[in-house]
DNA sequence: TGTACATCAGTGAACGCGCGTTCACTGATGTAC
DNA sequence: TGTACATCAGTGAACGCGCGTTCACTGATGTAC
């Protein structure tokens, strides 16, 4: 197929665009990141850009689909080796936790921070469709933990009532509030310190 | 004194300016907050704001220490209060959060977000010295904390071992994460149930 | 008590730069006959 | 196999708008003598 050889070229592109855009927006904001710049990053001029995306919204959207997508692959990785390793659910979330703790500290340069946080926080640039995409992703984290704390409450009573919905959200606000510590502090370790730590807090929550 | 009195509406409407410059950051971003707006919400021109200020800059670092200082008053005010109720550090925490999480869900219109956290993610508009003030605001929170955990400790042995700062940071990524959480979900209370279930754990944590 | 001067808290107009977006055009590759 | 046309992946120049910042100026209030 002489057209897959034909298209690769440009995929490589508009998934360059993704790649240089995301880190721009996670360092500096999305308003801060100019179409330009990107532009020069992957070596095509601004008015190219416009043939990728039809404006910039619409690479915001791309941004936020793609972090849904990747977020999810990794979870979904992590989750699928803790069951290979435990039949015990609470095992498997003890698993998981430190499989995605050690994963942050894995990352070369540090984890930079993540797309959903930094649009939360510059509201007026995003259309509905962004803020729509963006719940979705927070949304799709929650159903991914809430069924395994399901079964956990199930086979180990929590020494405290909880919610298993909210248990869930929990460990993605210590994750997001983390990331938002680690690069204040300029720590970047400190994510992977206060994910292993929220385990323990969970560990001991329901091992009696 | 006449001084006074003369001084009294200035002396308001610099801080008009952080009060309005607060709500719109908070809400839209620091980028997508424009002079012009926050000048008209406090009647006076574009040019006029740059008699308080000398540049944008000064407003993002009076934003951040403003933060400090109210977010030091109200959390000390708290473990105060706290301290009058209980002799005992565990039994100081377990109410200070209580108090910390319903001041959340108290504040009209819902809590609407941290300058810091939003700070962190708009990194290349502020310079050094608005990026050590948001770093010792995070160390300042820390500080407050870290006493009680180590009180906790030494009276309480932790069923999972664990570090009084890196606890004291755990408490401040849940409030950062939540914060991100109830914003993206466009559910204000989640802040205050976030609270509320960190502190469920932290109890089960120290009491065997 | 009246006058001269200084300071405070701004105004109004202008400047310049960066940035998102548009548009007419183009060379390389693919497809139909 | 050669030619005509279509599509892909852009280019280069221009436009216009908003925004931060500057600057000369100003009316009201305070202070010194």
């Amino acid at each position: 197929m002489t057209q897959d050889i034909a298209e690769r070229p440009t995929r490589g592109k508009r998934d360059r665009i993704l790649e240089v855009a995301h880190a721009a927006v996670v360092a500096k904001g999305f308003d801060a990141t100019s179409i330009d710049e990107i532009a020069a990053a992957v070596e095509i001029t601004r008015a190219g850009f416009f043939y990728h995306f039809p404006d910039k919204n619409a690479l915001a959207r791309a941004l936020i689909e793609r972090q849904i997508e990747e977020e999810g692959r990794m979870i979904n990785g992590f989750l699928a080796r803790a069951a290979e390793l435990s039949d015990d659910p609470l095992q498997q979330l003890l698993i998981t936790l430190r499989l995605m703790g050690e994963g942050y500290a894995e990352v070369p340069g540090g984890y930079q921070g993540c797309i959903l946080a930094s649009a939360t926080y510059q509201d007026r640039l995003f259309d509905a469709e962004v803020k729509a995409a963006n719940r979705r992703a927070l949304l799709a984290f929650r159903e991914r933990f809430q069924g395994l704390f399901e079964r956990i409450a199930a086979l180990h009573p929590p020494r405290e009532p909880v919610d298993p919905a909210e248990m869930a959200d929990l460990v993605n606000s210590v994750i997001e509030g983390a990331i938002i510590l680690a690069r204040g502090m300029g720590d970047p370790p400190l994510l992977t310190r206060q994910v292993l730590l929220a385990r323990q807090l969970i560990k001991s929550l329901y091992r009696g």
